[in-house]
DNA sequence: GTCTGTGCTGGTAGCGCTGTCAACGTTCCT
DNA sequence: AGGAACGTTGACAGCGCTACCAGCACAGAC
C-alpha cells in the first residue's frame, strides 16, 4: 500500500485501484465516465477514493491526455462594472463543472489580445471565451483554426467564430433614442468615453436614428478615449452644452457618464427631466435608485456570461446548442429622468423602486 | 527533425535541442535558469527556439517538477467594486511574471473558503492570496502547513499565515468618527450591509469612538446581512431616521451606501451637510463628483492587489521581504458632505474635483 | 604530477495519468 | 449449438519535461 503513495506523500490512482481491487486504468475510467463502469467496482473504487482522500493530479491529466480542462476568458477590462457582473456570471457556470477558468485582461487592444489568444491556444484549452467580434485578420485565424469551442460574447453580429452571444448595441441604442423620441425630445446630445467597438455601435445607433428623423447634427456628439469615470460623464456633458446650450436630452454611452450628468446638471440648476432629460446605458442598480431615478438600457451582463460559459461547457463535452449564436436582447427600462414634461417639478418621494415601465425588445440580428 | 515533433504537430524540447545542437536537458535548463548555461550555448538555444516558436507545454513541467506556476487568489465576492480593483493589482502584477493567476469566489463563506483552499492546495500553487484574516482553524491549519508562500491581503491583524498586506479598518473607522467630531457632530448613526469581518471591525471601530466620547447608543446603528448597494443605503437610512430623527451624521460602511444616503436625503429634501453630514468608505471615483461630493475614507485597493502579488512573486522566487506585515493605512478625504455647517446652503458650483482636503494616518498594527 | 574545486553538460529514470487495443465473459440471435 | 455483439476490464506504452547524479574539462594548490 504504502509503496504505491507518492514521495510527497500524496495518494495516486494506483493506491486507490490498488485498495478497490481493481486495475489503475478502471480506476481512472471512474473519474472520466462512472457510467462505463459495473456498479460493483463503482461503488468500490468510490468509496476507495473517499477514503484515502485522493485528489487527481490534473497536472498528469493533462500531460496524458492533450487536453487541459481550463477555459480562456479574455475580456477587455477588469475595471468596468459591466464586466464583473458578465464575470461573476462565468464563474459561477464554471463553478460547478471541472472547467477552471483562466482570465486574462487585453485592456482594450486586439494586439494585446492577438499576444493573449497565442499564449492560450498554446495551453491547448478546453474553450475560449472572447469579447466582441472585433479581432485582428491573424487572431480570427487563430480562432479559426483553434480545435476547442469558442464563445464571442458582448454582442452579435455576422459571421460568428463558433458560438456568439450578445446583443445589438446599434438596436438599443436607436431603441434608446426611440424612447426620447417618444418623450417628445428633438435636440438629444451624445456622450461617450472610451469608444471600444460596442460603444462605438451604440453610437452609430444614436447617428442613424437621429438622421433618420433629419435632426444629427455633428456637435451634439461628444466623445473621447479616456477611460469611462462619473466625473467624465460631467466634464463631457460640459463641453456639450457649451456647443449646444439648446439641448433638451443626452443619451450617455454608460451608467456612470449619465450618473456624471446628473450632477451636473443639480450642480448647474438644471431640472431633470423637465430642461434635460438623461438616458443611460446598461441599467447598473443605482440607476433606480438615484435622484430623479435614471432611465437606462437594461442588458443581461449575468445572464450573458453565465449562458456563455454554460453553452461552451456543453459544446466541450459534446452537447452543442442548438442556435449557436444567441441575442439576449435589451430593454429601455423608462424611468423619471426621461418622463414626459411635468406641470410638478419634483420627483415622487418614493421614487426609488416604483414601478418601472419597460420596453422589451429582441435585437435584430446582423 | 520531423521524428522530434509531437504528434500534434508541436514543437517539443527535444527539437529545439537538436536544432541547437545541446542535449534536451541543456535547452530545459536555458528556460529555467538562463545564467547556468555558456554564452554560445545560450545564444543557441535562443534562437533554436525562437527559430521554432517553441512554447513549453506547463503540464509536463509541472508534472515532471512537481510543482505548478499557479498563483490561488480567494476573495469573498466578484461583484463588489473593492475587489475588481484589488484584482487589477493583482493581475497588472502577476502579467510580466511567469505565474497565472487562479481566481476562486469564496462567496464570503469561510466554509465555501476552506472547501476552495484544500482543492487549491491539493493541486500545489507556486503561492496563495487569501482575503482577510477570519479563518476556519481547519484552513488556518491547512495554511500553515502549505509550503508556498502565502499573502493574506485586506487588513492586518496579528498571527499573520506569512505574509500580510492592508490596513485596520477598526483605525479606519476611528479616524472617520474623530473627523466628524472635529466637524461638530455627535450623534452620528452607523449603517452598513454585508457586515463581513471588515465591515464589522469598522462598526467596531466606530462604536468605540462613540463610547470614548460618550455618546454612543445602540439606536443608532442599523445593519443588515443583505449584500450592500445604492438602493439599500437609502432603506437603511430610512431605518436609521425613523430611529433616530434627531441624527446630525451617518457613517457609512461603504461607499455604494453612503450615495444611496445622499440620494435618500435629496428624496426627502435634508440638507447635506447642514442637516446631516455624510461619510463613505473606500473612496470610489463617484464620491469626488457627488453633489455635494462626499466625503470617504481612501483605501488603496490597487496597490494592496499590486503589492501583495509582487510581494508574493518575490517570495516564491526566494526573495522574501523585510517587513512581511505591510500596512497601507487610509486617508479621511474631506469633501462638501461633512464639511462645517455654513450660512449658504448650496453647494459650490466647481465642487467636483476641488482641492480636498486629506488626513493620512497609518493604521496602528494589530 | 596529483589532488581538489568549479563550471558546465548529459544520461537515466521517472512525474501520475490516460489512449489504444486486445481480451474476457455474457447475452442474444439465428 | 455456434457465432456475433455487447459491455466490461486490463496491459502496455507513452504524454513532454525535469530531478538527480555523474562526468568532463579546466584551473589552481600543494
Amino acid at each position: 500500500m504504502g509503496r504505491n503513495r507518492t514521495k510527497s506523500g500524496k495518494i495516486r490512482l494506483a493506491e486507490v485501484a490498488e485498495l478497490a481491487g481493481v486495475s489503475p486504468i478502471t480506476a481512472s475510467r471512474f473519474f472520466r465516465n462512472p457510467e462505463a463502469l459495473s456498479v460493483a467496482k463503482r461503488t468500490r473504487v468510490e468509496s476507495a477514493a473517499r477514503e484515502l482522500g485522493y485528489v487527481p493530479n490534473l497536472a498528469a491529466r493533462a500531460l496524458a491526455s492533450q487536453r487541459t480542462e481550463v477555459i480562456g476568458v479574455l475580456i477587455p477590462s477588469l475595471t468596468n462594472n459591466v464586466f464583473s457582473d458578465v464575470l461573476r456570471g462565468i464563474y459561477d457556470a464554471s463553478e460547478n463543472s471541472r472547467y477552471s477558468i483562466q482570465l486574462s485582461n487585453t485592456r482594450y487592444s486586439i494586439l494585446q489580445e492577438e499576444k493573449l489568444l497565442r499564449l492560450f491556444l498554446a495551453q491547448k484549452p478546453a474553450g475560449l471565451i472572447v469579447t466582441g467580434i472585433d479581432q485582428t485578420t491573424e487572431s480570427r485565424a487563430m480562432l479559426d483554426a483553434a480545435d476547442c469551442p469558442i464563445v464571442q460574447i458582448m454582442e452579435i453580429g455576422p459571421n460568428p467564430v463558433d458560438m456568439m452571444i450578445g446583443f445589438s448595441h446599434y438596436d438599443a441604442a436607436r431603441a434608446a433614442i426611440a424612447h426620447l423620441f417618444a418623450q417628445g425630445h428633438r435636440k438629444i446630445g451624445f456622450v461617450g468615453a472610451r469608444m471600444d467597438p460596442r460603444v462605438q455601435r451604440r453610437l452609430d445607433g444614436y447617428v442613424s436614428a437621429m438622421k433618420d428623423a433629419g435632426l444629427f447634427e455633428q456637435r451634439l456628439v461628444v466623445t473621447t478615449a479616456t477611460p469611462t469615470s462619473v466625473t467624465l460623464g460631467g466634464a463631457l456633458f460640459t463641453d456639450l452644452l457649451a456647443r449646444e446650450p439648446g439641448m433638451d436630452a443626452v443619451f450617455c454611452a454608460n451608467d456612470d457618464l449619465a450618473l456624471g450628468v446628473l450632477f451636473e446638471c443639480r450642480r448647474r440648476e438644471i431640472a431633470i427631466p423637465e430642461q434635460i432629460a438623461i438616458v443611460g446605458f446598461n441599467d447598473l442598480e443605482f440607476m433606480a435608485s438615484a435622484v430623479p431615478t435614471l432611465t437606462s438600457v437594461r442588458t443581461n451582463r449575468y445572464e450573458m456570461g453565465n449562458t456563455a460559459a454554460t453553452m461552451l461547457i456543453d459544446a466541450i463535452d459534446g452537447r452543442r446548442p442548438e442556435h449557436p449564436v444567441l441575442d439576449l436582447g435589451f430593454k429601455v427600462i423608462e424611468r423619471q429622468s426621461s418622463s414626459p414634461r411635468r406641470a410638478d417639478n419634483r420627483p415622487a418621494v418614493s421614487g426609488a423602486g416604483a414601478a418601472n415601465k419597460m420596453v422589451a425588445l429582441p435585437s435584430g440580428h446582423d
